[in-house]
DNA sequence: TTTTTTCTATACTCGCGAGTAAGGCGCTGT
DNA sequence: ACAGCGCCTTACTCGCGAGTATAGAAAAAA
């Protein structure tokens, strides 16, 4: 039986409980300041609105991000790697590549309804410094490049019509991104069934006409 | 034969020459700012770097507008004008719900390739005050009935397939409002195959197996 | 010519908010 | 007991950029 066993709780923290108190504080500044970016936009949210949300003060961040941009980066960070996330998933989940696409884009869709997943398809680049533009854009290049392998798998094995990957893939890119621009927590759709109805449409298109759909 | 007739040009320039004259220059600061404002985004972009782009100084441009929020307005203003127009163009254009669709997307598509439509997507309300977002958010409200009630046209002659016209609509609005984020001047695509290849994609879907498309 | 209006420049103000300096309190380890 | 560190505070600096006060040149009106 060690110092750290099931059987009692100490009352003095130890060193990995510390470390972890110290990760709950960072996340808990990152869930917070990525509502009031999400809400009033980045500039337009300053470090004291979100210092006393948390009730403490803005040299409190300060100790545990450098700077307002970390903070962002953090943020989009987070969104991006559900992003990926799912991406991987949907990769690895095997089926024709409509029914990975689908798989993917659904998931996608979803993430886009979250604080963190909305907090990408509203941070421009144009709002991080050099370095964290080049980062941020190679994440969003990663997802990219995963989003349109995926299609060009379906349009290999002929279950997705054939055409321009990459144009597809920013075009279904575009639709999903934009949920996040569109999407109201507090209106009547649900999530599921707004990440159900925009990937149909992805897939089958506006037009009447489908097989399927007769 | 007036004062103002074709024959002779006077050089001294009459009451309605000096209002164009202004008014031309108001269209120059506009379009200049346009630019740096979807380059740099509209935080980023200071008055004096697009004053001394056109050669004045600050306060001149405060001689035509009173302010920096005012040359934004007035852009996404522009951009959304633009798209009414075509919206209006293909309500007028008869046919079916369908034609009448593609028509409208395509005619959208190419407005977010150029300066005035890109602005409108990359323009978000949190950079207006309450005001300008108030009418900002009517704009755009007025595209999206137009937008949706094509839709219902078209879903009602079955032309388009049926489904939720909200849901249609925003995901048809986000791949086309997306496109003035990635869209590059300066790439191999030419605005017209973009907007060819992603209202095709739109219309038809991703899937494969349509009639039209063996 | 004189007066007035339009347009533009130089040289400022001023508020906002990111980031910091310095100190205090309490826990940890020696 | 005491040195040291983690954490958080109050009270500041300071630069940036929107917007302005003022004046002067040129053109229009009188």
């Amino acid at each position: 039986m060690t110092a750290d066993g099931a059987m009692t709780q100490s009352p003095w923290p130890s060193a990995s409980d510390r470390q972890a108190e110290r990760e709950t504080k960072r996340e808990a500044v990152l869930a917070t300041a990525v509502r009031w970016f999400n809400a009033k936009g980045f500039h337009a949210t300053n470090l004291d609105d979100v210092a006393r949300a948390l009730r403490v003060t803005k040299p409190t961040i300060y100790h545990y991000f450098s700077s307002k941009e970390e903070i962002l980066f953090e943020c989009v960070q987070r969104g991006l790697d559900a992003v990926r996330l799912v991406a991987e998933a949907a990769q690895d989940r095997g089926g024709s590549g409509a029914d990975r696409l689908q798989a993917f884009l659904k998931e996608y869709a979803l993430v886009m309804m979250r604080d963190f997943g909305m907090c990408v398809s509203r941070t421009s680049d144009t709002q991080l410094g050099p370095e964290g533009r080049r980062r941020f854009r190679a994440l969003k290049r990663d997802i990219h490049d995963m989003l349109q392998g995926v299609i060009e798998d379906g349009m290999r094995d002929g279950t997705l019509a054939a055409g321009n990957p990459l144009l597809a893939a920013n075009t279904v890119a575009g639709a999903l991104n934009w949920i996040a621009l569109w999407y109201d927590d507090a209106g009547k759709m649900q999530p599921e069934e707004i990440a159900e109805g925009v990937v149909a449409t992805l897939m089958s298109g506006l037009a009447a006409g489908r097989k399927d759909r007769p």
